[in-house]
Formats: C-alpha cells, sequence, structure tokens
DNA sequence: TTTGGCATGTAAGCCGTTACATGATTTA
DNA sequence: TAAATCATGTAACGGCTTACATGCCAAA
C-alpha cells in the first residue's frame, strides 16, 4: 500500500474551487504550491483519468485555437464527498525528512574536517538563493496591499516558505561561525 | 532512475566509522537519525546484501548466545573511495516537502472555515508531542557538560530538530491567534 | 515462563522520477 | 520563422512502505 494518495485529495482540493485542466494543475505544483507539494505532469494525468474512471471527477474538452484539445476537470458529487471526507480526517504520520546535507555533516563527526566549510557554504548559497528568490515573487505578487487579503492560500504558503528559509539560512551563518571559532 | 541511491552512502558513512550489522544501522535510524534520515530494515537488509556484491563493503558472523548469528560489515578500500567520492560532490537538489497540514490549510482558503482551528489544534499537538519527546532525550543525553563535547554528529542532529520543531510550533501559534482575532 | 527486544530476511505494490513522444500555439 | 510555451500522454524503473515470516535471547 505504501504511502496513502494524497495527490488524489489535492487535486480534488483544486477542482473544487474551480475546473482546471491537467496542465493547469501542473502549472500550480510549479509556481504556487511546489514548497509544500509538487507531483509531475506524469504522475498527474494518470491520476486524473483514474478519479475520472472512479467517478470522482468528470472533464469536458475546449478548444484552444484550432486543433489544440484542452481537457477541463470539475469535481462531481462523489468526489466532493471523499474530499470532504478527507478534510475531516485528522492528518496522517508525519513523514521524517531526507536531508543529505544534514546526513554528511553528520559523517563527517567533527567541526575540524576540512570538507565542513565547503559543505556549510554550498547549503548556504543553495539556500540563499532560493530566499531571494522566494522575496522577489512576494514582491511581486502581494507587495501591492490592495492584494494582501486576497490568496489567503497561496500567501500563506509563500511567507510559509520564506520563514523557513530564513531560519535555516540564519542557523547555518550561526553554526558556521561557531565552527570557525573553535579552529 | 529515480531518487539517487543515498542510503547506500550513509551507511557506508556509518561504517566507516565503526563496523555495524543490519540491525545496528537500523537502530541508529530509529534513535539517532530518524529526523533526518530514516530507512526500513527492509530495506537496509537487501541493500547491504548488494553492497556486499559490489564489493563496497565485506562481512564477518559473530555469535550472539549460542545460535543467533549477527552479521557485522565493514567497509572495503572501494566503499572507501565510493564514500569519499560522495563527500566530495556537490549536494543533490532540494526535494520539495510535502505537507499535508499546510495543503489542507491551502485548500480551506479562508480563514474563517470552521475546520482551521481543528486542523491548527491538530498540528500543534503533534509537534508539542514531538518536541518534548526530543527536549526528554536531549537531558538524557547531553545534560551532563561532560558529554558536550563528545558525539558532535548526534548532538546537532537532535539540537536541529528541536530547533525545528520550536519554530514550528512558535509559527502555528501565531497564525492560530491572527485567526482567532479576524473571527 | 512469558513478554519484549534482538536479529535477519522476503514479497507485493504503490509513489514518484526520468525519459520518451508528439503536436499546436503564441511570442519575440 | 524560430524559440518558448501550451497541452497531453506513455514507459521503465528505482525507492520506499507495508506486510509477511522466522527464530533466538534476556529480563521480569
Amino acid at each position: 500500500m505504501a504511502q496513502k494518495n494524497i495527490l488524489k485529495y489535492i487535486i480534488l482540493g483544486l477542482l473544487n474551487r474551480e475546473d482546471l485542466a491537467g496542465y493547469d494543475i501542473k502549472k500550480l505544483f510549479e509556481e504556487e504550491l511546489g514548497d509544500f507539494w509538487y507531483s509531475n505532469h506524469s504522475q498527474i494525468y494518470p491520476e486524473l483519468r483514474r478519479m475520472e474512471d472512479d467517478g470522482l471527477i468528470s472533464s469536458r474538452t475546449e478548444l484552444v485555437g484550432k486543433k489544440l484539445e484542452k481537457k477541463f476537470y470539475q469535481i462531481t458529487k462523489d468526489g466532493q464527498k471523499l474530499l470532504s471526507a478527507w478534510m475531516d480526517e485528522s492528518l496522517n504520520p508525519l513523514v521524517p525528512t531526507r536531508d543529505e546535507f544534514t546526513m554528511k555533516l553528520y559523517l563527517l563527526d567533527s567541526a575540524d574536517h576540512p570538507l565542513v566549510t565547503r559543505l556549510f557554504q554550498e547549503e548556504i548559497a543553495r539556500h540563499e538563493e532560493k530566499y531571494q528568490y522566494l522575496q522577489t515573487r512576494w514582491q511581486l505578487l502581494f507587495a501591492d496591499e490592495s492584494e494582501q487579503q486576497k490568496h489567503f492560500g497561496h500567501r500563506c504558503i509563500l511567507e510559509q516558505a520564506i520563514l523557513r528559509e530564513k531560519q535555516r539560512l540564519d542557523w547555518l551563518h550561526r553554526e558556521l561561525k561557531k565552527i570557525k571559532k573553535t579552529n
């Protein structure tokens, strides 16, 4: 059984707000949700088909231009029932994070190891980049105060992601300083 | 290809410090590393076998009691080479977190929804429990100052995990307060 | 003597990634 | 008109979880 198929419920949740095509869902993951959930299109399309077979969603086709077909899905009554059951359910157990940086640090097993500094610098650089990107995005989307109240969910995710990066960076810088002192 | 087989390198890193049996590795994941890496024993044992077939590790058997056999693995020269190559390599791209709580919150799409408060309370409760557990563990292991200098890696992981839980809890409490005000 | 922990495996199957594949539309 | 983006799929495979399975040892 492996993990619960949570993607299914997330798709239901998205379709519960508006009709979407597979491509739209993919875009949402890339541009809005990706920091807390992500699926590739190669997982999305087959899932949509299965969900339609199961009667959780239905589809209609619209033309883009003259030939290109876009398949919009809408949630059904059954889908809504299943969605609200999931919403009512208690959360699944926390899955353990898998953090390659921390494991490397753990395995070096000493603050003196010559690789430690480089490891920190690499981790700092990648989080710095991400942090900058997220900040730019926030400016773009929510700097205008009239937008503050709208997009509750989107803002919630983006701000959480920004905070997470900031806290990570702070910790990394603190630890690196400590390490440099002892050497 | 999916993900890189990082478990392999972690096992190598562990065996590079001391000989271990599969069960010992399992125990390490459960008691020491679990917050930043975890694998089930059903993944560990076959992996060890493959690694031995590939000449990265070798094994010897010791008796526990009169009949029970325990298979200790040690790292080979080839294993050490591969380990140090991995250590020198740059980190793999960050994998996106999958966070069911945040997705549910996102999908409720409003601070007013009756489920929001319950959702927060549930998330707070589970992180509170974890936080308490981790704190107890720190006390147990590192309260004695003579232990402070030892176990660099273990302490690093435990303290990181504690900080993460604390920051998460702080955020949850802050947001919950905000939400209650607007209602 | 029973219970819990030690110790090592195998099998089925889902989740997710990577790669393969194709074609239309829009934009620079 | 070329490049980027829109749009939808399939195939192969590895990682990981869950469940099945067995037996020994130590401690209460």
